[in-house]
DNA sequence: TGTACATCAGTGAACGCGCGTTCACTGATGTAC
DNA sequence: TGTACATCAGTGAACGCGCGTTCACTGATGTAC
């Protein structure tokens, strides 16, 4: 291996990612940024000294998952089933992503990125209820929005019956349609 | 006020009570013994000697938690969208027990208590739905828990926007019945 | 191309703190006689 | 009704640990000349 050098170079990729693999294992509880420092292979004061404290991190990690949201939502095209399957496959593949977006009081969550982020991802599910006929939109998007993210929480936390099978945008699609015909 | 008695008398009911305030304040990350012991008025190692650990307090907590929704499912009567306000009701009055049922990893879910109080909050859910006509039960159960469960944690996460208004239950009306009728 | 210097990302030793856990103990309660 | 005793819920002092934070520092990098 080659030493490390004095300037790390891309730290702040480096503890993000050390943060997604650390809350993937423990929980966003347990996270501490001396256990990230150590995950990165930096000294302990590092993280802190990027990202001024945990919320600053974690405010990095929450921009970051809305934009990656966002991008999703958009490349699953038109159809809001889609775009459904492709939120509840979003928060299997980015847990550490989601868990994180999803508590606002764990980071600052009026934070310009975070703000912008958040509002991108949320004008790409509009998008795809406006073109439904009839009905209210704010209702529509609001219950898109509901009951892709309740499938998604539920999944995660592991509370659905088991024969829902290992892919849980596949299983959520029959109760998607439920709602979207 | 009277000294403490030597013997509590109800430990286990006022460390649970500590436990739902200090989780309504700080989360249940920030949870710690030694504060429910402070808040509870009793010695610092008390807690741990009633409940074991952490894991066995949560455990405790969450049984009651679904004691208590099964209890809120039943008494709103046979109609479906009625049990989904309950739910999104139930949810918003007790933040600290819904936050802590659906994070399983915090405590022991295989606990007999808890599986069993899960069930019975199954069940009521699940009675609701046999009654509708026509479809498939297992994806009508699921389609109504994951809507109501994704209004309620929105709601918790402050995600939704502002003008939903103060009642969680009132505002997710219209939302789930795009999905009842 | 070479030198001097400012900048600032990251270091590492030191600190105080709250935590969970241990363990010998205290004293309230219930039961046997 | 009174006494002796076993039980065990809860105590409190002590421990070691990992944490976030501070701060004087080091050395890589970029720029000016």
């Amino acid at each position: 291996m080659t030493p490390r050098a004095y300037h790390h170079g891309d730290l702040r990729r480096a503890v993000l990612a050390a943060a997604v693999e650390a809350v993937e294992e423990t929980g966003v509880a347990a996270l501490s940024l001396r256990d990230l420092a150590r995950r990165a292979g930096v000294s302990h004061a590092a993280p802190a000294h990027h990202f001024g404290d945990k919320a600053g991190l974690l405010t990095a990690l929450a921009a970051e998952g809305f934009n990656r949201l966002a991008e999703r939502l958009r490349s699953a095209g038109d159809d809001l089933l889609a775009a459904g399957m492709a939120y509840v496959d979003f928060a299997a593949r980015h847990r550490a992503h989601f868990e994180v977006m999803f508590r606002p009081e764990l980071y600052r969550a009026d934070d310009p990125e975070v703000v912008a982020a958040r509002t991108r991802a949320g004008q790409a599910l509009r998008a795809r209820v406006d073109g439904l006929a009839g009905g209210d939109p704010d209702r529509d998007a609001l219950a898109a929005w509901s009951i892709a993210h309740g499938f998604a929480s539920l999944w995660l936390a592991g509370a659905l019956p088991e024969p829902v099978g290992p892919d849980p945008a596949v299983a959520a699609r029959p109760v998607l349609r439920r709602l979207f015909e």
